[in-house]
DNA sequence: GTCTAAACGAGACGGTACGTCTAGTCTTGTT
DNA sequence: AACAAGACTAGACGTACCGTCTCGTTTAGAC
């Protein structure tokens, strides 16, 4: 969505419903269509907007999708549940259920495939979706730090390293569960993974 | 693509050389178009064969793609480098070098986002593609059995269900720092991430 | 339909029941599809024949629809009414049957629509349908001079304009009374037709 | 073309430009390709239109090409010749200088004989092409009745039946000389067929 | 009784047009 | 200036036929 950071004094302002409306009929399109026939003018019609409205606050497709599916992880935060092990598995829940709606599965993963061609669409899939749970990493091990489950960080670069190590792990484990294993992320896998995460951590001292 | 294994003994037999030129000239496609640009249209003209012989062999794009992408994972071997750990990390290499191909990247992930909503799609992407490199696992596995670094396999249900987990990790991680953090899978990474899932699979006894 | 006057003793010889089945497969498309949605595939299954068999005989759609049109003409004659009105009225009631029928009325003005860009055809159409029934207003001509409604013909030449003339009048109104005014030829119709014909021609005295 | 007689107030108003370039289109296409190798893709490439645009107007071919060719029949009118023969015999050549243009020759025809099987297509050729020369035949005669060539008209049913009588015999005659049989419609055919016509007409005493 | 050459059925082939759909823009009048 | 409405250009969609071709299979007359 533009900004309009200055001038755009003067004039009809934009309906605050409107965005709303759209990104609603965004994933409700989603829900229904499927990312590859949804339409631009199906969203319009079905928030009640005209298409250009529309095309006055998002470049296209994929840029809306992301915002519309980016709200949807707005929800996830990061339990305490008394371990690292527990955390990871609530943390794996989470994320598992919010990509098991229809909304996230079919658009996340197309935007995924028509950013690997715009770096642009890259950047924004990561201001939005991906940073916002990479953030979950680092608190959870400067949890499990303070509880002496793991040892402290002490060189922050290869902290860093390791946190982005770690995301690539549970975010890419629960999505390939869901998405191209098509087999349900329940209790007892989160448990298992977890137990593997964890140990992984724990034998390699990060 | 349609196997006609049985009749069809009659009327002009199908052009053998169609298929291949068409399979290549998608992937020639993919690489300059990327998925969401690739026409069926274009497509046959690269190959040098009307729209209706692609029609005639394949349902769509998706079904295409899935084809044209599968032949790409031939490829894949695993390497005997002495230890799990390092065997993880050939492996993973090599998947990376092919998920490193534009004509994999764009092409894969939007094939998985459309079988979010498509069975059909779903199971002709796990024959072609997941299944093959699923035996690697089970392979490896097997190997670190007989050089005595992990424990023999007993209940071949909880081999299953464990073969399964390491796939969707090793897949998913390599996938997620391709695709979605757009960060090289380079030897570094690749050790580290190996070292921590020989930790996890040594910690927990599987 | 091409006539292999000479060579081709050798060989399968071709079916003949193959042109007398493609010939009413094609009045039978005619009477369900009209001529714009006949296509020449459709013929073939309807006749139980390939499509290479039918493009053996006829050149192309217009080809074959003549052929198949112009057997309707086969049943025209000249009725001997006692006079040359109540002749006329015949053979335009006649005329008119035939016109009637889907297969004529949907495939004639078709083809000779064609035929205003197609010499050849054109000459097909006037050798296969035209000329056999301008020679009924030779014919009646003569009769009406036996006797002796009409002077007999002195010069050859201004009685073959003569001849056209009356063609171009009866047939015409014929056609254009079915299918452009769309409105029956019945016996009133008939009736007042020839009426006006033969007070034409008594009055200009051919 | 649809009239929008009511309603669509609002919006983007249809271009008018666009109509008679569509039209303008046709009939070139016509001359250059006559009506079977014309298509609507061509028309509005050479109308400088998007074939949307011209879908939108016309609901297809047939419906187009009756619109382009009832354009050439606007010129036509009734001379005043000073007898009744000589004003068929002008109206005679006027409407066959129409018709021997390869815009109305090629596609008259073409529509008429589509029209034997789509009614609401007839109703169209009537109100557009047909409708607009019957008049003339009515005016035609009134005048000659003026003149004192034929008696005053008592019973107008029985009038409107001749009229229509009439304007079969010429205009059939005319179209069949010109597309049948493929001769000119000179004077000296004009002269020969008014004067067959207006003997019949005077000899009936209608 | 082969031999042989054309006709046959089937159906794939390269092409072309169809009529529909969507993208993204533009042009009205209205708010 | 944003808005609803809807026409606009551009171009892909998947289907249908065209007329040709390439197979394997009859089928008759010539040898």
């Amino acid at each position: 969505m533009e900004s309009r950071t200055s001038a755009a004094r003067t004039g009809r302002p934009r309906s605050v419903a409107a965005d709303a409306a759209i990104l609603a009929a965004t994933r409700e399109a989603l829900v229904e269509l499927g990312w590859s026939k949804l339409t631009l003018g199906d969203v319009a019609t079905r928030a009640g907007v005209a298409k250009t409205t529309v095309y006055r606050r998002w470049a296209g497709k994929n840029e809306l999708v992301v915002d519309a599916v980016a709200a949807l992880f707005d929800e996830l935060e990061l339990p305490d549940r008394g371990s690292l092990a527990a955390d990871i598995e609530g943390v794996v829940l989470q994320f598992a259920a919010i990509l098991d709606r229809p909304e996230a599965k079919s658009g996340l993963m197309a935007v995924v495939a028509e950013a690997t061609r715009d770096e642009a669409l890259r950047e924004r899939i990561r201001a939005s979706i991906v940073d916002r749970q990479k953030r979950l990493v680092v608190e959870g091990r400067a949890r499990a730090a303070q509880r002496g489950e793991l040892p402290p960080e002490t060189d922050p670069e290869a902290a860093s390293r390791t946190a982005d190590l770690i995301f690539d792990v549970v975010a890419g484990a629960v999505v390939h569960r869901t998405l191209v294993s098509a087999e349900p992320v329940d209790e007892d896998w989160a448990r298992r993974f977890a137990a593997m995460l964890f140990g992984g951590l724990a034998a390699t001292g990060t």
